[in-house]
DNA sequence: TCTATAATTGACTAATTAGTCAATTTTTTT
DNA sequence: AAAAAAATTGACTAATTAGTCAATTATAGA
């Protein structure tokens, strides 16, 4: 028990150490070296839990991805009609960035870096099968226009990474609800009939 | 002339080397030593051309944002109307990025470095200025809905990227007029007045 | 041609890098 | 409490890094 808890302790320290300076300086701008020190553990003790850079760097993806993930599905209950699932799904996502700002950064970086293999892309493309579904079923229900699932979740998650940039660069936390909502207003506007 | 004609052959040989390895290694696993050798250079003429490498990254930043910013410009002349002058503008985005794959995933990659300054987005962005003008046009003549112009070009923007991505992935060529086209009609519903 | 200026070279350096491993400490099991 | 197993340490290494500089080569004007 106390020894789980402790493994648990160092990997997180490391994982939030890297997560800190990978944002600050880059992936190859953060030396092993920093992330251990920053974690408060040895430089062994990093390559213990993570057999090399790159390995931490992806453990450190799917980690982040999963709780964007996870986020962004929160209140999403089959009750609701199709627009309110949407524009839920669309504020969770945004809200989740302004929130996480060093994990949203982080992902951007991951995903224009060369380091990630299109199977990654694939593999954490399957976390999204939500809003996949949601897609699919506005298509069948005509609510949606019949573009391809692909370019709808393509443009809406662009979209919602766009609105988060917008806020954080703005630094003025009033507009944040605001363009939230008309940020949602064209992707509606955009992807559905009506 | 002779000279100059050199010393330019020289320098584009360095930013073309550059743009290569860095797209294909980022920036930081791309040693300078590297460039020179891909570029048939010795390291020290590196130096006499970019004071360091952040220099050089920089460099080919702003060389490449100006080719693409003038790519997007070719072609829109004031005779069309509106929805066709934005439809260009939206078709040369993405040809550019399917054409120019290299440039466009070093914008993507630059864009979330944490080396990029605000200043740097800011000075960019001057270059999107005709982009602004017509959005700001739309929104005057009542074609265009009333958001703010960065949201709207924001939206613009990353949705255009979202789809070159899209073409770049799937690789099927057949696919890319398709998808530039509905990508477009998400644009233009969304943005605009019926 | 001769001279001055500018461009080019590559061996060099001091600092940093990812990753190792034998020794030590902590935890678990008996 | 003693033994076994697992976690942690940090000094260490071989390789690589960005950038320098004195020597060399190419170019220009007279």
């Amino acid at each position: 028990m106390k020894y789980e808890k402790q493994v648990k302790d160092k990997r997180t320290a490391i994982m939030e150490a890297a997560l800190k300076l990978f944002t600050e300086r880059g992936f190859h701008g953060t030396s092993t070296a920093q992330i251990s020190k920053e974690a408060g553990v040895a430089t062994g003790t990093l390559f213990n839990y993570f057999p090399t850079k790159e390995d931490l760097i992806n453990s450190l993806y799917f980690e982040v991805k999963g709780r964007l993930s996870r986020s962004m599905g929160t209140g999403i209950g089959i009750e609701s009609i199709f627009q309110e699932r949407l524009r839920r799904l669309w504020s969770n996502s945004i809200n989740w960035g302004v929130d996480n700002q060093e994990e949203f950064l982080f992902v951007g970086q991951f995903c224009s870096s060369p380091y990630i293999t299109k199977y990654t892309r694939k593999e954490v493309m399957k976390e999204y099968i939500f809003l996949h579904n949601l897609v699919n079923e506005g298509i069948k229900t005509g609510e949606s226009k019949d573009f391809s699932p692909e370019l709808t979740i393509a443009m809406f998650y662009q979209g919602s990474r766009a609105v988060v940039s917008l806020i954080l660069d703005s630094n003025v936390a009033l507009d944040k609800d605001r363009l939230i909502e008309k940020g949602f207003q064209i992707i509606w506007n955009g992807l559905t009939n009506k």
